[in-house]
DNA sequence: TAAAAATAAATTGTATACAATTTATCTAGG
DNA sequence: CCTAGATAAATTGTATACAATTTATTTTTA
């Protein structure tokens, strides 16, 4: 009876990754006209919020390790979008901060919410419930 | 005014894009066990459904093109759990199948879909409300 | 205050992802 | 029947992810 626990069909952790990496696949039209990946954006994302941020912090916000944003902020540095500075106080930390570029980019962006909005098949209400059921599945860390 | 819409909290992919890294970084002690990845298990997952299956159609029902499951097949079959061989009609195709060991590991793992329901916090009924809203974002391909 | 513990990035190693191209094979139209 | 187009995997190249370790620095504590 419980032979059924194994099917795909029946996990909920599967929707939730393929339909992750769909919508990231769909952002990549409106990211490529800046040479952004989906990864690249919402550690802009993050840097239009703060202008700067240590790396450690900036990890915390995104769910990624130094492992990830070390070559990934390298590569956001030679396309002159950001800055990256040791902290006077404590040298261990890396502060990465805006370059003009990347402050400039943020008004080009604002319509990406609105442009993805239209590909994702929900209604508002339906995309505010998801939206706080992910978050509660975040928040129980 | 819509200064706000590019805030990293005001996104729907994010959440999704989170969600869907934690939970499957919670998979890994259960599948560490049978030296499975979350891909991996995905895959077995299919197979124990279907037995036997060619690359393209595993890859429709995963959102997997050949890219990622030529790889990750080749080292399934190092690891004894799957074969691959030509379809005769069709030498396109080749078909993926479980090996003994792999048809055996079905019933270990019946227990990991129950002990992630316990990771995760969510009640049934919000559960099933993620469930169709995700699948409602992946069916609108 | 000097060694031990803690901390932040960077590095290393393994495993995806996916776009684009290539290779091998098959199918259909002339 | 024979070639142009279609199809399925495999390959190539780039970019994450993340565990585990290392390096450099700072803080704690005996």
């Amino acid at each position: 009876m419980k032979d059924d626990v194994l099917k795909i069909e029946n996990q909920l952790c599967f929707p939730l990754y393929a339909a992750s990496k769909e919508i990231i696949r769909k952002y990549k039209p409106f990211l490529d006209k800046y040479d952004l990946t989906y990864t690249q954006y919402i550690v802009m994302l993050v840097l239009w919020e703060h202008d700067s941020i240590n790396v450690k912090t900036l990890g915390e916000k995104l769910f990624l390790d130094s492992g990830t944003l070390t070559p990934l902020l390298k590569k956001l540095e030679t396309k002159k979008y950001i800055n990256k500075v040791k902290l006077e106080k404590d040298t261990r930390n890396v502060i990465v901060s805006l370059t003009k570029e990347g402050k400039d980019l943020k008004s080009k962006c604002t319509n990406i919410p609105l442009e993805m909005g239209k590909c994702i098949n929900l209604s508002k209400e339906e995309a505010k419930v998801l939206y706080s059921l992910l978050y509660k599945v975040l928040k129980e860390k």
